[in-house]
DNA sequence: GCGAATTTGTACGTATGTATC
DNA sequence: AGATACATACGTACAAATTCG
């Protein structure tokens, strides 16, 4: 499991107990910072492309380029058009 | 005149001398950071909302949010969630 | 060097949710 | 309660840069 949910997600019940409200491109910036983080993704190693991240977490591109602005704005990775996102080496 | 151009736009001509290459949301957040700069919008003050600014420069809510996102990240203005974005005081 | 495929960038549209006035 | 304003998320289309055969 341990995919993507968000408040705009059709939902098995509709009496739900308890619903993750944390947007999608949070969750997903989350999921690659700390696969970052843990060296699944190394120094200078590149990143899934935007299409693999849409189909391996199940949303649009609009969200998978928010998560990866949010990891750029933090100096974790940059972005070469053309060629990929890469990890930022320290 | 001095309205927003970009290489997706439809000319008049298609023999065109010189074309502004320079990406939209680039171009409108120029106009902005210059109507902050010179003091147009000052201190606190509330910039043109989303709707507005889409209707003056004839462009599309994302390229307003992507102008108004790079502000943001030059820390001239901070952004209020159902109120507006404001001129960051120094 | 050429062309196709891949990958990121820009720009648009629509719908809905959330917060404020 | 209704109107206004920003946030999230989906979709489409094309441009531009790179890679690969």
């Amino acid at each position: 499991m341990s995919g993507l949910v968000s408040y705009g997600m059709p939902v098995p019940d509709d009496h739900v107990d308890h619903l993750d409200e944390t947007p999608l491109h949070v969750q997903l910036a989350a999921i690659l910072r700390r696969a970052i983080k843990s060296g699944e993704y190394g120094p200078r190693d590149v990143l899934p492309s935007e299409s693999q991240l849409m189909q391996e977490h199940g949303v649009a591109r609009g969200t998978v380029r928010q998560a990866i602005e949010t990891l750029r704005n933090e100096g974790l990775v940059v972005t070469i058009r053309g060629r990929g996102t890469f990890v930022r080496p320290k």
